[in-house]
RNA sequence: GCAGCCGGACAGUCUGUCGCUGGCGACUUAAUGACUGGUCAUUCACGUGAUUUUGGCAGCAAGUCGAAAGAGGAACGUCCGGGCAGCAUAGGGCAACCCACUUCCUAAUAUAGAAGCAGUCCGCAAGGGUUGAGUAAUGCAGAAGAAAAUAACAACAGACGGGGCAUCCAUGCUGAUUCUCUGAAUGAGCGUGAUUGUCACGGCUGAAAUGGUGAGAAGGUGAGGUAAGAGCUCACCAGCGGCAUGGUGACAUGUCGGCUGUGCAUCUUGGGUGCUGCAAGUUCAUGUAAACCACCGCCACGAGGGUAGCCCGCCCGAUUGUUCGGUGGAGGGUAGAACGCUUGAGCCAUGGGGUGACUCAUGGAGUAGAUAAAUGACAGACAUGCAUCACUGUACGUUGUGUAAACCACAUAGCACAAAUGCACACAGAACCCGGCUUACAGCCCGACUGCUUUC
């Protein structure tokens, strides 16, 4: 099988209206220390109709902060979101394989909750720990 | 050699695997567009219309592949200046605010830069920090101090007044001793008056030297001088003013003169100041009020409003309107896209000019442009620095053994270095663009200079 491990920046969370919606409360949330995960379903997005392609928006759009109340220089939050970056990167096959023919896409928001640079190898396991979870709790 | 000081340069490198961003090139899918060809209808024909996948072209968007590129000296701070953009009218006066040693550099009038000047503080020094228009007038300056500016509280000096003590003179009284005894002499005590000295007191005068203050005390130090003292006089030093010389200048040096308080504010002089910042601003799509803009008509010729503190000036502007009427545009808000956006007062090299900031000439290289915000993650190797000798290696070297004896071999207490081991590897992330400044920072290199030390 072959692992798909790229992250374009369609897969990125950009829309402010969706980015209000998960954040307004009433979504699921959990945390994985150093991480907290929020996410949401959304319709599988018939299109807006505008532009009749729907070449097929990925399943999962994902969106990484990093407050600077936990990291005051730029330098370590920039560290900070591309190790939260490359470990969704190198791990989100788990996600992918579970909403193989599901008939909705998620919206996944990674905050972090820490106020010390973790290693990549923290990162990694909580980040696989975490996909796990959401994908059980996708099916109840 | 060690320690320091100033200026400048750099501030990790390589490999593997997996990724990100925007260009470029090739290919794939391909909405759509105009063209071309075919067919049909109509027409005498040109042409027009319908339809069609003949052909290539353009192409929203997406994907695959390829080859390059992709954070800093401070990208930080946002403390100044400029470009650029829009709003505007910015014209005059006043007010308000900002700046202030000199000369220069620059796009830049700065609280910036360069080279200097003067005062002051730190350092043995190389150097470093800090301050810098004027002071005519007015005001203020403590719970300190005698006093904060035409000084007199204490102490000092002078003469005076009354007083105490001492001295000395005159005189009166008292009593004593001696003698030549109605007297004389001697010395004593008390009183009165005057003299001189001294002591304290009182007010007066002189003086500005002394004083536990203070940021600042009537220029400083020394000598003369004086009743005591004083720039009262003199010498040196500091300040101020005139003159001369040197310097573009701030100033410096010399000389002459008189005799001299500190800080702050107001003030005076000279120079300057429109506002907002790329979330500026422009365009497109979506799309709409009675808000906004433009034009026309009616009315009207100055009521009122605007001009970011006031006045003048300027601009808008009418018949009572909760909207004068009509036509056109389309603002705000919401969610997007593109431009602005990276070739720039830019960078590098060489040569010329300048002490320097900088400048002139010639030549050369070169796509960071993200926007919930790319420029990375992991692993390994190397480089660099510090520490150490437990391991490894090497040099020195002690002792022992082998040997006839060793400068040879082996082992080894010790000691040093490293190619050995361990640890460390900073500060920090573009957001319109430049210039300057501040602040943070592991290391390392280059150059100038200073102090100490060693050798010749």
């Amino acid at each position: 099988m072959i692992v798909n491990c790229q992250l374009k920046k369609s897969e990125r969370l950009t829309s402010q209206l969706v980015i209000e919606k998960l954040f307004a409360g009433g979504n699921a949330s959990m945390a994985a220390f150093p991480l907290r995960i929020v996410y949401m379903k959304m319709e599988k997005d018939g299109g807006d109709g505008k532009n009749g392609n729907q070449v097929g928006k990925p399943p999962v759009s994902i969106l990484v902060s990093v407050p600077k109340k936990r990291f005051r220089h730029a330098v370590d939050r920039n560290r900070m979101k591309r190790l939260i970056r490359e470990t969704y990167r190198l791990n989100k096959h788990i996600l992918w394989d579970a909403l193989e023919g599901k008939d909705y896409r998620l919206a996944l928001a990674f905050v972090c909750i820490t106020d010390t640079l973790p290693t990549f190898y923290a990162v990694q396991k909580s980040m696989k720990k975490a996909l796990i979870r959401i994908t059980e709790r996708l099916d109840l």
